[in-house]
RNA sequence: GCCGAUGUAGCUCAGUUGGCCAGAGCAGCUGAUUUGUAAUCAGCUGGUCGGGGGUUCGAAUCCCUCCAUCGGCUCCA
C-alpha cells in the first residue's frame, strides 16, 4: 500500500503495517518521539494496523493532537493511581484539555490537595513500569455488563447513550476504562507530572446533578518542561490584574461596601475616564448621540423588555420604596430605557440609524461563587449604544461597529483575540424568543458582516443572547481564561415588545431592527484585561501618571515644581517624589509603579534649566532641557495616537 | 448557589503538639542625613489573630456558624 507523507512523499509498505512501524522505519529517535498519528485525518493509536494506501501524519509533542493524546493517556493514568489508592472510587469522564487533563471521580473518601502528592508519586511509579495501553472493542451488552459489576454507575449511563458497534475498551495495567481512545503505546513515555488542584465538578454539567470531584493535572515527556511550565505559571500569576490592581492604587473591594462591587481609586478612575474619553470621541466620528439614563426603572419596564421573564426576580436587585405598591429595580441593562427614548417622539425613516450611547452602570446579582476580581462583578459600567435601523441599513451598521471594536482592540495592541458567532442552540430553541425568521436574518447577517469584513471566526451554537444572536470579541487573561470583551448583537425583539416605529417613505409605520454593542464589554473588565495583557505598563497616553519628577534632594524641590509647572502646561501628567530619600531608592520605587518616565532633577539641571531622563526599564536617557522633553513626551502621545488612525 | 481550600498590622508573611503581655520585613510617623540613576541609618506607632458562638483552668491554634477571598463547576442579559 502507498503512504503518503505531509511533505509530499510517498512510500510503499505492506499491508497491515502500523504507524509506529513506519516511524522505526523512518528513524529511531522518531519512534522515540512519536505520541500518535494522523491517518487520512483521524487520530489514531500507533499500533493500529493500516490497511490501505493512506495518508499519514506521526505526531510529536510539537502537534495539538500530539499533546491531547499524551495528556488524555495521563488522565488514564490518573485514574489508574485514584483505583489503587481509594478502592471502591466511581469514575465520570477524563478528557484532555487545554492544558493538561482531568478526571471526574466520586470517591467514598474524600480527596484533597493534601492527597495529590501521593497520588503523583503512585502515577509516576505506575509510568516507569511502562504499562502498554490495550485496545479492545467490546459489544454494547458487553461493555454494559462490565460496568454494571463493577458497580459504576457513571460509566454505565455513558455506555446507554452509545451505539452498539462503536464501543472500545482501553487497559493501562490493572485499569480498564470506557474509551474511545486514541492513546499513546504505553505510559512511560510519561515522564513528568503535576496534579495542579481538586475541584467540584456536577456530572455531565448540570447542577441538578450530583457534584463529583475533579482532579486536575499537567504531563510532560520532560521533567524540564514541567519545570518551564510552572515558572511559567508563576509569572502568568505576577500579571493577575487582581494584584495588580492592588499594587497599582487602581481599584479595590470592601466586604463592608459588598462583594463584586469595585471601589474605583483615583488612579484606576483617571485610566478609565481616559479610556471613556478616547472612545466617545470615536463615537462622535460614528454619530453617535450620548444619552443618559437612570440606575433603576419600574419593574414593569422589565416584564415589557422580556428580562424579568427570562431571568427571574432573583437576579434582579430590588429598591424599596415607601410606597410598596411602587416596584423599582436596580438596571441590569441600558437597552430598555434607551427603547423609551426613542419613543419620546415619533422617528422617521430619515432620522434612522439612530445611535444612543451611554456609559451605563449595571447591576446584576450573580451568583457569589462567579466573582472574580474585576472580570466578573455585580456593578459594572458598559460601554453601551443601540441603534435603531431600517432593515436596509442593518448590514451596513453592524460592519461600522466591528470596525469601531477592531480600531480599539489595533489602538490597545491586542492582537490575539477570538471572534465569536454566538447563534442560538438549534436543538434548544425554546430558550429564546422571538421568531425563527427573525433570528435567521439576524444569524446571516451577523455571518455576512463578518465575512466582509474578513474576521477569523469561530461559531458557537448556543451563547447567542435570549433575545438574538452575538458577535463576541474574547480575550484570553494571563493565565488563559478566556473573557468575552466587546459585544455586537442583532435584536428583532425589543423593538416588538417596546412597540417601537418609524415612518416610511411610504407615510406607514414600519419597526427598526435594533444593535446593541459595547465594543470594551465593560469598563471593568476591559481595564482588568488590559492590566494583564500590558503588565500594568500603560501606553503613555492612558497612563495614569507619565511622569515622576525626582529631586535629587530637598534642596532642588522648588526647581521641581517649576519643573512640574511646565509640564502641567504641556498636558503631561506628572506629580514629584519629594520624600526625603536618595536618589536610588526615588528610581527603584517609581520604577516599581511603573511609571513610563522619570527625570532627575539636581544641581547641573538647575543651573542650565534642564531635566535628566530615565525610561521605564531602559534607564538613563541622559539630559534634555525641558521644552525638549516636553515635546519628546507630547511627540510620544500624538505618535500613539496617529498610529490607531493609520489602522482606521 | 455547589465542591474544596484560605483568612494573623495598610502590604507580604512567621507563629512548633492549645500555655507567659502575638512576631518580622516593607509601608506610616519622628529624628539624623541633603544625597546623582533600582532599597541611608536610628527610634516609634500600629493587631477585638475575618465576625459571632462553643469546648477548656487557658484558644490565633480544637468544634459550630456566618462573612469574605482563592481554585474549579454551574451561570453570564
Amino acid at each position: 500500500m502507498k503512504i503518503t507523507f505531509p511533505d509530499g512523499s510517498v512510500r510503499e509498505y505492506a499491508q497491515g503495517t502500523t504507524a509506529m512501524q513506519i516511524a522505526e522505519s523512518i528513524s529511531p529517535r522518531l519512534a522515540q518521539e512519536v505520541l500518535a498519528a494522523m491517518v487520512n485525518g483521524k487520530v489514531v493509536d500507533l499500533q493500529m494496523p493500516i490497511q490501505e494506501d493512506s495518508s499519514v501524519r506521526l505526531l510529536k509533542w510539537e502537534d495539538d493532537e500530539g499533546k491531547r493524546t499524551f495528556w488524555h493517556t495521563s488522565s488514564h493514568l490518573l485514574a489508574e493511581a485514584l483505583e489503587s489508592l481509594y478502592p471502591g472510587i466511581k469514575f465520570g469522564i477524563g478528557p484532555s484539555i487545554e492544558n493538561g487533563f482531568y478526571y471526574d471521580v466520586d470517591s467514598p473518601t474524600p480527596i484533597t490537595e493534601g492527597d495529590l502528592p501521593k497520588i503523583e508519586a503512585k502515577m509516576l511509579e505506575l509510568a516507569r513500569n511502562k504499562e502498554p495501553l490495550v485496545r479492545k472493542e467490546v459489544s454494547k451488552a458487553d461493555a454494559l455488563k462490565t460496568f454494571t459489576e463493577k458497580g459504576d454507575q457513571y460509566k454505565v449511563e455513558l455506555i446507554n447513550d452509545l451505539e452498539d458497534g462503536t464501543i472500545s475498551f482501553y487497559t493501562n495495567g490493572c485499569f480498564t476504562d470506557l474509551c474511545r481512545g486514541p492513546h499513546l503505546p504505553n505510559t512511560g513515555l510519561i515522564k513528568a507530572i503535576k496534579l495542579t488542584s481538586v475541584a467540584g465538578a456536577y456530572w455531565r454539567g448540570n447542577e441538578k446533578n450530583k457534584m463529583l470531584t475533579r482532579v486536575y493535572g499537567i504531563t510532560f515527556p520532560k521533567k524540564s518542561m514541567l519545570d518551564e511550565y510552572l515558572a511559567m505559571m508563576e509569572e502568568a500569576k505576577k500579571r493577575d490584574h487582581r494584584k495588580l490592581g492592588k499594587e497599582l492604587e487602581l481599584f479595590a473591594f470592601s466586604s463592608r461596601v459588598g462583594q463584586g462591587l469595585p471601589l474605583w481609586l483615583p488612579k484606576g478612575a483617571a485610566l478609565r475616564e481616559r479610556l471613556e474619553n478616547f472612545l466617545r470621541a470615536v463615537q462622535k466620528e460614528y454619530g453617535y448621540q450620548q444619552v443618559i439614563t437612570p440606575h433603576i426603572g419600574m419593574k414593569d419596564l422589565y416584564v415589557t423588555s422580556g428580562h424579568y421573564a427570562k431571568y427571574g426576580k432573583d437576579s434582579f436587585q430590588p429598591i424599596h420604596t415607601p410606597d410598596e405598591n411602587e416596584e423599582f429595580l436596580l438596571k441590569p441593562m441600558n437597552c430598555p430605557h434607551h427603547c423609551e427614548i426613542y419613543k419620546v417622539k415619533p422617528r422617521s425613516y430619515k432620522d434612522l440609524p439612530i445611535r444612543f450611547a451611554e456609559f451605563g452602570t449595571v447591576y446584576r446579582y450573580e451568583q457569589s461563587g462567579e466573582l472574580h476580581g474585576l472580570t466578573r462583578v455585580r456593578g459594572f459600567t458598559q460601554d453601551d449604544a443601540h441603534m435603531f435601523v431600517r432593515p436596509d441599513q442593518l448590514l451596513e451598521e453592524f460592519e461600522k461597529v466591528i470596525d469601531i471594536v477592531l480600531y480599539i482592540f489595533k489602538t490597545l495592541s491586542f492582537d490575539s483575540y477570538t471572534a465569536q458567532i454566538s447563534l442560538r442552540d438549534p436543538n434548544n430553541k425554546e430558550k429564546y424568543i422571538g421568531t425563527d425568521e427573525n433570528w435567521e436574518k439576524a444569524e446571516a447577517a451577523i455571518i455576512q458582516a463578518a465575512k466582509d469584513k474578513g474576521l477569523n471566526t469561530v461559531v458557537e451554537y448556543g451563547e447567542a443572547a435570549f433575545y438574538g444572536p452575538k458577535l463576541d470579541f474574547m480575550v484570553k487573561d494571563a493565565i488563559g481564561r478566556k473573557w468575552q470583551l466587546g459585544t455586537i448583537q442583532v435584536d428583532y425583539d425589543l423593538p416588538e415588545r417596546f412597540d417601537l416605529t418609524y415612518t416610511g417613505a411610504d407615510d406607514k409605520p414600519h419597526r427598526p431592527i435594533m444593535i446593541h454593542r459595547a465594543p470594551f464589554g465593560s469598563m471593568e473588565r476591559f481595564v482588568a484585561v488590559l492590566l494583564e495583557h500590558t503588565g500594568g505598563k500603560f501606553p503613555l497616553w492612558l497612563a495614569p501618571d507619565q511622569v515622576v519628577i525626582l529631586p535629587i534632594s530637598e534642596k532642588y524641590n522648588d526647581y521641581a515644581q517649576q519643573v512640574l509647572q511646565y509640564f502641567n502646561s504641556r498636558d503631561i501628567r506628572a506629580t514629584i517624589d519629594e520624600r526625603n530619600e536618595k536618589i536610588g531608592r526615588k528610581i527603584r520605587d517609581n520604577e516599581l509603579k511603573r511609571i513610563p518616565f522619570l527625570v532627575i532633577v539636581g544641581e547641573k539641571e538647575q543651573a542650565d534649566g534642564t531635566v535628566s531622563v530615565r525610561a521605564q526599564g531602559e534607564g538613563d536617557k541622559g539630559s534634555m532641557t525641558q521644552e525638549a522633553f516636553g515635546d519628546f513626551i507630547t511627540g510620544l502621545v500624538k505618535q500613539e495616537i496617529d498610529k490607531a488612525k493609520a489602522v482606521k
